[in-house]
RNA sequence: GCUGAUGUAGCUCAGGGGUAGAGCACUUCAUUGGUAAUGAAGAGGUCGUGAGUUCAAUUCUCAUCAUCAGCUCCA
C-alpha cells in the first residue's frame, strides 16, 4: 500500500509502505538532509528517522524552525546527562526539557556539590560524545519495564516520572550508553551538536515545590555551528551592557544603600528627573481619560487590610505593624491603595450618575518582598504604582476594561514598547484555595477580560493560576536585556473588594447596588518601568538628561567664526552642546572639565571652512571622517532617535 | 526563604599570614594647528561587618550583612 505524503508547498510525494523524514529530505536534497532534525507530522513533532506508515502532511524541519530548535536542545540536554552519567557514576537525573534559549537538566548529585569550575570538564565530554555521532534511538515499553528498568539503575525521579504516566504511552530514548524515560521527539545523532556553552548552574526544587529536595540545575546552549555559539555569547555580553542596574549607576539615575535596607531605592537627581517626566506624561493622559486624581497616606489601620482580606493572606509575610503609645492601635504600611481608594468611595452616597469613578494616584507602596527576590529596581520593597481604581456599574465594566486597554497600549506605544506580551491571568484550575469570593463572579470576571481583549483586537495568552487573590487580571509583559520577562502593564477586575467594603450606588431604580472596581497600572511601577524602559533605551539616556551633546571645537581662533556659524546652525537642529573657545581659558575649562562627557566631539579648521563641513570624532568609536553640517544632524538623530521620540512624546500635549 | 557564588580606591579588577596594587576617573601644573591627547606631581582604602585561631589576619575559620545567578514567591 502506498502512502502519500503532503509537503508544505502542497506537492505531493508517494512512499511505497512507510517512510521518515530523513527518507524524504533525501529525496529532495543532500543539503537538506544533512539539516534536517526532525519532522512535522500532522502538527505533531516526530523524530527524523521514526517510520511514517500512513498518509500525512509533513514538515521538515530545521534548525530555523522553533520547534528545530526546541528538539535541538532537548536533545542536547540529553547529551548533557549522559556527560554526567559517564563523568559522575550515580548522578540521579530528575527532568532536562528544551527552554526559550537552550536547555537544563535537573540532577541529584548525592552528597557532593557541584561547581562551576566543573563545567568546562563538562562541556569536553559532550563534545566528545557528540562527535562520536552516537544515534538517537526510541523504543516503547511498557510500564513494568520501565519501572523495572529505573528500579534497578535506582533513580527515584524518573520512577515519580513514571508512576504520571500511562501504560502504554512510555518510550525511552537512548543515545551511546545513555538510556532516558522520554517523550521524545530527538534529532537523528548527537553528531548535529557542533558547539555548545553550560552557561549557569543553580538549584531548583524538584517539580518546582519549595517542600522537595532542591537539585542542581544545569543550563546550557548548544549550536550547529561554532559560529552561531560565538554570536549568542558576542549577544549575551551586549546585552549585559544595557543591564539597568549597571545604567542605573554609570548614569547616576538610582542608587541603594546598605544603611537604607534592601530592595529600598534611592532616586538620584537624574532619575527622579526621569520619573517625574514620565508621571507628568501620564497624569497628563488620565487627566484627559477623565480620572481624578486623589492622596492618600503611607499607613493605615491594621483594620483596614483585615477589612480587605489583604491581612489575612499576607500579613504575616509583611512589613510589622507600626504601634503606637495606644496599645491597641496597629498600623501597617501600605501595601496597595485599593483599600484607601474604597474608602474615598465611601466618603458620601454614590448614584449611578457617579460611575464610572476613576480615582489615581500615584501612591508608594511597601511590601516585603523574600531576600531572595530582590532585583534591581524591577523587584523592589518600596516602590511606587501609578495606581488607579475605576468604580463602575456592572454593565460598564468591559466598556472601562476597553479604555484601560487603550490607555495602556497608548502609553507603551509612545515610549516604544513595541513587544510585549498580554497575558490574560486566570486562577489556578484546581486549587481554588487561594482566591477569594465566589465561582459566579469569578467567572464573570475572567469572561469580561477575555471578551474585552478578544474585542480590542489584542492578541493574549491565557495563563492559570496567575490571578490576584481577588481577582482575574490582564497583564502586559515586557523582556528586560537578557530576555526576562517583567510584568509591566496590569488591569484586572474584581468583584470581591466593594463586596467587603460594603461599597454601594444608588441606581436608577432607586434601590441599591454594587459597584465593580477595575485596578489598573498602565507602568505597574515608575521602578519596573523605568527598568525596562532604561534597557531598551540603553546607552542613549545620557544624551537625554543632559543637555549637552556636542562640542563645537575650532583648531584656532581663526576659525572661531566658522565653529560659531556650525554652532548655531546646529541648534536650529536641536543639537545642543559647547563651543569651546580655545583661546581663552575658559575654553580649556570647558574642553577639560566638560568636553569629555561629551559623545560627539566636532572639530572645525581650514579645509573644513573652505568645503563647508566639520570633522567628527564620537566617542567610543573615534573618527567619523569630514561629512556636511545636514549628514550630521540625520547622523546624530539617527543615532538618538529613541530618545528624541521619548522625549518628544513627554514634552507634547496628550 | 532555598541552592551556589561574590564582596579590595569613585568605577573595573589583580593580589595574598608580616609597609595595600593596576588601569580608568579625580585634583594641580605644564603643553596642544588636527586635539575627549601628552608629560609631571598629587589625593584617594580600617580589604563589607563582627568574632575566633595566630607573635601577627585584608588573607585561615565561624557568624552576620549586602550583592549576583537560578528556584520558590510576587496584593
Amino acid at each position: 500500500m502506498e502512502i502519500k505524503i503532503t509537503l508544505p508547498d502542497g506537492s505531493v510525494r508517494e512512499y511505497p509502505q512507510s517512510v521518515t523524514g530523513m527518507q524524504i529530505a533525501l529525496g529532495i536534497s543532500e543539503g537538506l538532509a544533512r539539516n534536517v532534525l526532525a519532522a512535522k507530522v500532522n502538527g505533531q513533532v516526530w523524530d527524523a528517522n521514526r517510520p511514517i506508515d500512513h498518509d500525512a502532511e509533513v514538515k521538515l524541519l530545521t534548525w530555523t524552525d522553533p520547534e528545530g530548535k526546541q528538539t535541538f536542545w532537548h536533545s542536547s540536554a540529553h547529551l548533557l546527562a549522559e556527560a554526567l552519567e559517564s563523568l559522575y557514576p550515580g548522578t540521579k537525573f530528575g527532568i532536562g526539557p528544551a527552554i526559550e534559549n537552550g536547555f537544563y537538566y535537573d540532577v541529584d548529585f548525592g552528597d557532593r556539590t557541584f561547581s562551576t569550575d566543573e563545567l568546562p570538564k563538562v562541556e569536553a565530554k559532550m563534545l566528545e560524545l557528540a562527535r562520536q555521532k552516537e544515534t538517537f534511538t526510541r523504543s516503547e515499553v511498557s510500564k513494568a519495564e520501565a519501572i523495572a528498568y529505573f528500579t534497578e539503575k535506582g533513580d527515584p525521579y524518573k520512577l515519580e516520572l513514571i508512576e504520571g504516566l500511562q501504560d502504554g504511552q512510555i518510550t525511552f530514548y537512548q543515545q551511546g550508553n545513555f538510556i532516558d524515560l522520554c517523550r521524545g521527539p530527538h534529532i537523528p545523532d548527537t553528531g548535529f551538536i557542533k558547539a555548545l556553552k553550560l552557561t549557569n548552574v543553580a538549584g531548583a526544587y524538584w517539580r518546582g515545590n519549595e517542600k522537595n529536595k532542591m537539585l542542581t540545575r544545569l543550563y546550557g546552549i548548544t549550536f550547529p555551528k561554532e559560529k552561531e555559539l560565538k554570536e549568542y555569547l558576542t549577544l549575551l555580553e551586549e546585552a549585559k551592557k544595557r543591564d539597568h542596574r549597571k545604567l542605573g549607576q554609570e548614569l547616576e539615575l538610582f542608587a541603594f544603600s546598605e544603611k537604607v535596607g534592601k530592595g529600598l531605592p534611592l532616586w538620584l537627581p537624574k532619575g527622579a528627573l526621569l520619573r517625574d517626566r514620565l508621571e507628568q506624561f501620564l497624569k497628563k493622559a488620565q487627566m484627559k481619560a477623565g480620572y481624578q486624581p486623589v492622596v492618600t497616606p503611607h499607613i493605615g489601620s491594621k483594620q483596614l487590610y483585615v477589612t480587605s482580606g489583604h491581612y489575612e493572606k499576607y500579613g504575616k509575610d509583611s512589613f510589622k505593624p507600626i504601634q503606637t503609645p495606644d496599645e491597641d492601635e496597629e498600623f501597617l504600611l501600605k501595601p496597595m491603595n485599593c483599600p484607601h481608594h474604597c474608602e474615598i468611595y465611601k466618603t458620601r452616597p454614590r448614584s449611578y450618575r457617579d460611575l464610572p469613578l476613576r480615582l489615581a494616584e500615584f501612591g508608594t507602596v511597601y511590601r516585603y518582598e523574600q531576600s531572595g527576590e530582590l532585583h534591581g529596581l524591577t523587584r523592589v520593597r518600596g516602590f511606587t504604582q501609578d495606581d488607579a481604581h475605576i468604580f463602575c456599574r456592572p454593565e460598564q465594566v468591559k466598556d472601562e476594561f476597553k479604555k484601560v486597554i487603550d490607555l495602556v497600549l497608548y502609553v507603551f506605544r509612545s515610549l516604544g514598547f513595541e513587544h510585549y506580551t498580554a497575558q490574560i491571568s486566570l486562577r489556578d484550575r484546581v486549587d481554588r484555595s487561594k482566591y477569594i469570593g465566589s465561582d459566579e463572579l469569578w467567572e464573570r470576571a475572567e469572561r469580561e477580560i477575555m471578551e474585552a481583549a478578544a474585542e480590542k483586537g489584542l492578541p493574549t495568552v491565557i495563563e492559570y493560576g496567575e490571578a490576584a487573590f481577588y481577582g482575574p487580571k490582564l497583564d502586559f509583559l515586557v523582556k528586560d536585556a537578557i530576555g526576562r520577562k517583567w510584568q509591566l502593564g496590569t488591569i484586572q477586575v474584581d468583584y470581591n473588594l466593594p463586596d467587603r467594603f460594603e461599597l454601594e450606588y444608588v441606581g436608577a431604580d432607586n434601590q441599591k447596588h454594587r459597584p465593580v472596581m477595575i485596578h489598573r497600572a498602565p507602568f505597574g511601577s515608575l521602578e519596573r518601568f523605568v527598568a525596562v524602559l532604561t534597557e531598551h533605551c540603553a546607552g542613549n539616556f545620557p544624551l537625554w538628561l543632559s543637555p549637552e551633546q556636542v562640542a563645537v571645537l575650532p583648531i584656532s581662533e581663526k576659525y572661531h567664526d566658522y565653529a560659531q556659524t556650525v554652532f548655531a546652525a546646529l541648534q536650529e537642529d536641536d543639537i545642543r552642546g559647547y563651543l569651546d573657545d580655545r583661546d581663552e581659558k575658559i575654553g580649556r575649562k570647558i574642553r577639560d572639565a566638560e568636553v569629555k562627557k561629551v559623545p560627539y566631539m566636532l572639530i572645525v579648521g581650514e579645509k573644513e571652512q573652505a568645503d563647508g563641513t566639520i570633522s567628527v570624532r564620537k566617542k567610543g568609536e573615534g573618527d567619523l571622517g569630514s561629512m556636511s553640517l545636514a549628514d550630521f544632524a540625520a547622523h546624530f538623530q539617527q543615532q538618538i532617535k529613541a530618545v528624541f521620540e521619548v522625549k518628544s512624546l513627554l514634552e507634547t500635549e496628550v
